[in-house]
DNA sequence: TAGATTGTTAATCGATTAACAATC
DNA sequence: TAGATTGTTAATCGATTAACAATC
């Protein structure tokens, strides 16, 4: 039996509705139907539906669906039931924010290492960990069942960085660097270009200050 | 005559070609066809092309586009040839981190002022920038022409902070706090929500696991 | 049993790709 | 002029919404 590939976009929308969901149960909500949940979210209660009947029916006719019980499916589609020993590389400003980022670890995100080509950065504390050599790095990504390699480090060193991690079994890379990796495809890559995000909320307040004085 | 309203995918990809497109006049490229970058960007030169006049034609049939002039047209259209004041709400990590951040300013983003309702914060210098309370908060976003606000404080307290903000003239709001903010149509929100995108990660880390099982 | 609400099929909408006439 | 490549229309594909039969 064919296995069909989950979209991309219905992916995207899963860790929104793993939130809605994680807080109606710590409410203490029960049960809640899609046209309700919708009302929530603003989102349709037709794509809810479909969005979930992609995994399998987890509600009942007339019943609604579980929050608890959707919860927990959502977090195991997720994968959020698994733990992932990540590292990061690039131990700045950014580098060392994610570091100190606690919520991860409750999702199942373990901080296992940092690393920084910088001398003076190196030996510093971002929440236990030491931050290590660049020379140390293959070693202890072969060693320590790293998963995910979170990349906080200046474009023009990203490329490198991420075919050595390549080469030393890494799984996903988190790339924070503003350039696009080149990586074999069974290589995950998650890119988070600030600037982009920056840049689209610069075009939408300009389209709306020329719309308005058009008006 | 009616404007028609440019998708959000395609606004979405211009930040990455406006990328492509300074790399290559950097490189001295001073023209390029819809394909020869449809390669360089793993896109199709059709998609390329049906982006393009959306805006109009930057083109010319036979030659191609003009690196340099396309780069700065598309410049304009996100509108980083305008001014944007920027002001940064929680003085934790990650907001030391984006106000460290050099390269916005290069981009015409100008940071202006920061703000922590932690009192051990309040005149830390970032930047140039003195933390400060948030009691002067209102007052300063309505006399320092504010236009984004860039919000790096928890869930609890964000809905409440951009609630002020929409009330003493903010247009846009950078939110990187991990909730839904309910504001105005008019008030531009571009969310930055990094644990969902982990979470994306996540789920194809597992998807590529239970592949690797079942062949 | 009657009412509620899902799961699922069908219809619609929008985005992407292909094709080609226009034109530099 | 001939060749190259855009701008744009048409075709395809995929995602979203609507509708409703199945069923709890």
């Amino acid at each position: 039996m064919e296995e069909k590939e989950i979209s991309q976009a219905v992916i995207g929308r899963l860790p929104r509705y793993f939130r809605y969901l994680g807080e109606l149960k710590d409410e203490g909500v029960e049960r809640i139907s899609s046209q309700d949940l919708s009302e929530l979210m603003k989102v349709t209660a037709s794509q809810i539906r479909q969005d979930f009947n992609n995994f399998g029916g987890f509600g009942q006719q007339g019943y609604g669906y579980n929050v608890e019980y959707l919860y927990n499916e959502i977090g195991k589609i997720l994968g959020l039931d698994r733990k992932h020993n990540f590292i990061i590389i690039g131990a700045g400003n950014l580098g060392r924010a994610l570091g100190n980022y606690m919520n991860f670890e409750r999702r199942g995100f373990i901080f296992r290492g940092m690393f920084d080509q910088n001398p003076a950065l190196i030996g510093q504390d971002v929440r236990g960990i030491k931050v290590m050599s660049m020379e140390d790095l293959d070693k202890f990504v072969q060693e320590n069942d790293i998963d995910i390699a979170v990349l906080t480090i200046p474009k023009t060193s990203a490329v490198g960085v991420a075919e050595r991690l390549v080469n030393n079994g890494i799984r996903a890379i988190w790339n924070f660097a503003h350039v696009d990796l080149n990586v074999p495809e069974e290589i995950q890559v998650e890119n988070v270009h600030l600037s982009d995000s920056l840049m689209k909320l610069s075009y939408n307040i300009n389209r709306y200050m020329k719309e308005q004085e058009k008006a």
